[in-house]
This record gives structure tokens, C-alpha cells and sequence, in this order.
DNA sequence: TCTGGGGTCCTAGGACCC
DNA sequence: TCTGGGGTCCTAGGACCC
């Protein structure tokens, strides 16, 4: 039997999340913002059917929204962590197989589910949208990349109510002639704009190409994508996030920033959240990097970009540690005299932690085995009382005016306490 | 005034070694 | 005059994904 794929998402997932608390919205234009406030990263259907592009700017399209009476949220991502989990929940129970494979997207190995693929696609739907009040669409195939491909035109045609099963098409190959060459997984802006010059314009041209020709042009990334558009599996459901390798944490700051006081302030913010996410891995990092940038949307001012990496002795998930490294990065490549417009820190060389490699003689100082100890409390403090209940003096204020700005944001409704909806008697 | 953030994989080319 | 060849490792840059 031929492995049946599903590709399972949720529609215009921000804006879903923002409307489950707000039922005033419902069939209204909405959309969501990206960090700071910056460019449009969610619309609901409403929102789209208006024109609203997807990434412009939001001081462009300010007017265009406020005309057509558009509700603007800032990106609330404690929300959508919190549904993206409860989603994934209900996948996991029903589903044989499940990869996660973005906070709003997941992938299913339905080969042999009972009933069919289809009928069954269509109960979990259902059960979903009943348990979490998200909508969804599941797109079937033979491989990932025509799950894919099936989940856009369950999106495109109402008709389908949702669901699409690639194989039960009686002309797969219409369907190919009719997607678009930059609408294909895998594809993007510049080998599309690339084959759109050789002719190729959409799936089945591309997918009748001559393989040793898109291997040499694309790599094996490309070849691998024609394979599969021939019904040919590369991608294997446990082929998605493997071992995480790195770990970043960088934002854009709300407004330009030169001392180094501040950007000691706003590395070591990072730091803090960056060696959270490591030590809820059970992971420990062997090197740092620091970086800065200015703003390239402003190349009239002076452009100061530049990264240092400083290598750990012993790798380790200790926040002080990972810290004092950033700050000596830092300090490296900072220069007085530009307006910075961003920084941000990467950890690599990731390692489990207990199989982590250990020598007494090179163990420094402030990362004794005493530490893991500290920072465990810190972790449970935050998890039973809230987010920095405990944090790190080295942060500087939260009211800064580095951080980021985000106007808009509606209420953790569902991870925060002090922030739960109210009803009225 | 105002343009996101976090990842992965592949390849070419240089450094280095024998 | 003349200046190997092959393997490995690392890095930067490109391309893609959400």
C-alpha cells in the first residue's frame, strides 16, 4: 500500500486565535502584526478578500485598514503557543503518526487508518474545530510535498469543504497544470522566478523536467521536490525538526539604540529567554555568538553589521555564564557613533545534557555543578508563578525603551491569570 | 516616525594536512 | 625552466521553510 501523507493546518492561524475570545469579530476583517508592530503577518478571510498583502508594512497600509473598518492586533504569542499545543494535542490523539512541523502546521502518516484517509480526515476536522475552536484544513497525498499541494486546494475550493485527497483525482495532472510554479513546497521566489524563464510556469512542467538538469541547477532539494511531485517519497514523516542545532533569540528594537549599556541590557534579555528554551530542551551549549545590525531600510546612515562568536570551555545551559560570554562578544564588536537598529544572540553546538562531556580541570568557577541546582529554581519560580517572577538584575528595566513596541496586543486569555476572559452574570 | 523572527540544508571555496 | 593530488574541515552565502 502506497503511504498516504496529510498535511493538517490551521487556517490564518494568528487571526483565528484572535477571534476565538471576540466573537464580535467573527466574519470581520482581521489582522495580526509582527513583532514591533512591523508588517502584516495574518489575515483572516475578510482581510484578504480586501487586498491587504501579506508582509506590507504597517505604516503603508495604516489608512487601507483603518478605512475599511480592519481590527489590528499585535502578535500575542503566548496565545497562539497555547492553542498551537491544544491543537496538536487532539492530532496526537487520533492520529497514528504525527510530526510537528510549525506552530500551525503539522504532518500525519494516515496509511491504513480505518474508513480511508478522507473519511477520516473529515472526523478529525471536525473534532478539532468542536474541542478547540480553530479551523482547519487537511490536504492528502502520496508524499509531503502532494499533501501539500492537496492541503491548497482544499483551501482554494469550498466545494471540498476543507478536505482533498490527491489520489482520488481522476486528472491529478489538471491539478498540476493549475498550480502555479511558486505555489509548489519547496519552490521559492528565486528558482521560480528562474524556471519561469526557462517556460516552466507551473507543477507539471516542472515536475516533466529533466532530473539531471534540476539536480545540477537545484541541488538535491530540487530534485528532491520533482521526485516527489512524481509520487516518489524522499521526505519521511520523521524527516521534520530533528535535533534542534541552534538556538536564536534577536528582535528589532522599538526605537535605535547606541550605548553600550543598553545593548548589554537587550543581549542579556536574550540570553535569558535563549537559555530558558535551552534548559526546557535538556540541552547544553558549547559556543555564543552575539550580533548587531543598523538599519538597512535607512542606507544613508552610517551601516554597522557585525557578529563574534565566543566558544565556551565546558558547555552549559547556566544563565550568569552564557551571559558574561555575550557580553564579551559584545563588547568586541560595538562601536560608538551609529543607531542600531537590532541584536540578537545565537547558542550552537547543542548536546544533550547528560551526555555532556565534563572535566574537572577545566571546570571554571561560576559553573560548578551547584548551578544547575539554581537555575532549576529559578525555572519552576517562573513556571508556577509566571514569567520573570525571577530574573536577572543584568536585564535592566522592563519599561526600557529599547523594548519592543507592541500597541495592540490583546489578553493572554489562556496563560495568564490576571488576564482570563470575564463573564457576566 | 513606521519594514518580524527563528530555523534548516546545500554548495563552493579556502585552509590545512599528508 | 620547475610548482601534485586527494581528503577533510570550516565558513560564508544562498535558498528555502513557517
Amino acid at each position: 500500500m502506497p503511504p498516504r501523507y496529510a498535511l493538517i493546518d490551521c487556517n490564518n492561524f494568528y487571526a483565528s486565535c484572535e477571534r476565538l475570545f471576540r466573537p464580535d469579530l467573527r466574519d470581520r476583517p482581521v489582522v495580526v502584526l509582527s513583532n514591533n508592530d512591523g508588517c502584516v503577518i495574518a489575515r483572516s478571510a475578510e482581510a484578504k478578500a480586501l487586498g491587504i498583502p501579506m508582509g506590507t508594512p504597517y505604516f503603508k497600509c495604516r489608512g487601507l485598514l483603518r478605512r475599511h473598518g480592519v481590527t489590528v492586533f499585535s502578535s500575542n504569542y503566548a496565545l497562539y503557543g497555547d492553542m498551537s499545543a491544544r491543537v496538536m494535542g487532539v492530532l496526537a490523539r487520533f492520529c497514528p503518526a504525527v510530526a510537528v512541523y510549525s506552530i500551525d502546521e503539522a504532518f500525519a502518516d494516515l496509511t491504513g487508518v480505518p474508513g480511508g484517509a478522507d473519511a477520516f480526515s473529515r472526523r478529525l476536522k471536525a473534532t478539532v474545530e468542536a474541542w478547540t475552536g480553530i479551523p482547519i484544513s487537511i490536504g492528502i497525498g502520496p508524499t509531503k510535498t502532494l499533501a501539500k499541494l492537496a492541503n491548497r486546494l482544499a483551501k482554494g475550493h469550498p466545494r471540498l469543504r476543507g478536505v482533498f485527497d490527491f489520489a482520488a483525482s481522476p486528472d491529478p495532472d489538471r491539478l498540476l497544470r493549475h498550480t502555479p510554479i511558486d505555489a509548489v513546497w519547496g519552490i521559492g521566489r528565486r528558482h521560480a522566478a528562474r524556471l519561469v524563464r526557462y517556460g516552466v510556469g507551473d507543477a507539471l512542467a516542472f515536475r516533466d523536467m529533466d532530473p539531471v538538469w534540476v539536480r545540477r541547477k537545484m541541488s538535491v532539494t530540487g530534485l528532491h521536490t520533482l521526485l516527489e511531485l512524481r509520487g516518489q517519497p524522499c521526505h519521511t514523516l520523521a524527516d521534520g525538526p530533528a535535533a534542534r542545532k541552534t538556538i536564536v533569540s534577536s528582535r528589532s528594537f522599538g526605537r535605535p539604540v547606541s550605548s553600550l549599556e543598553d545593548l548589554r541590557e537587550a543581549t542579556a534579555l536574550h540570553m535569558v529567554r535563549a537559555a530558558e528554551k535551552l534548559r526546557r530542551l535538556r540541552a547544553v551549549a558549547a559556543c555564543v555568538h552575539v550580533f548587531l545590525r543598523t538599519n538597512p531600510f535607512r542606507p544613508g546612515l552610517p551601516q554597522h553589521n557585525d557578529s563574534a562568536s565566543v566558544p565556551l570551555a565546558v558547555a552549559t545551559a547556566h544563565t550568569p555564564t552564557l551571559i558574561r560570554a555575550a557580553h564579551a562578544g559584545l563588547e568586541r564588536i560595538h562601536k560608538e557613533g551609529f543607531e542600531f537598529k537590532k541584536c540578537g544572540i545565537m547558542l550552537s553546538g547543542l548536546e544533550p545534557v547528560n551526555g555532556r562531556w565534563l572535566s574537572l580541570l577545566d571546570l571554571p568557577p561560576q559553573d560548578t555543578p551547584t548551578h544547575v541546582p539554581t537555575m532549576q529554581i529559578v525555572d519552576d519560580l517562573n513556571a508556577r508563578w509566571g514569567r520573570d517572577t525571577v530574573t536577572f538584575a543584568a536585564v535592566g528595566r522592563p519599561d526600557a525603551a529599547w523594548h519592543m513596541r507592541r500597541d495592540m496586543r490583546s489578553p493572554r486569555y489562556t496563560t495568564a491569570w490576571t488576564e482570563l476572559p470575564v463573564a457576566r452574570a
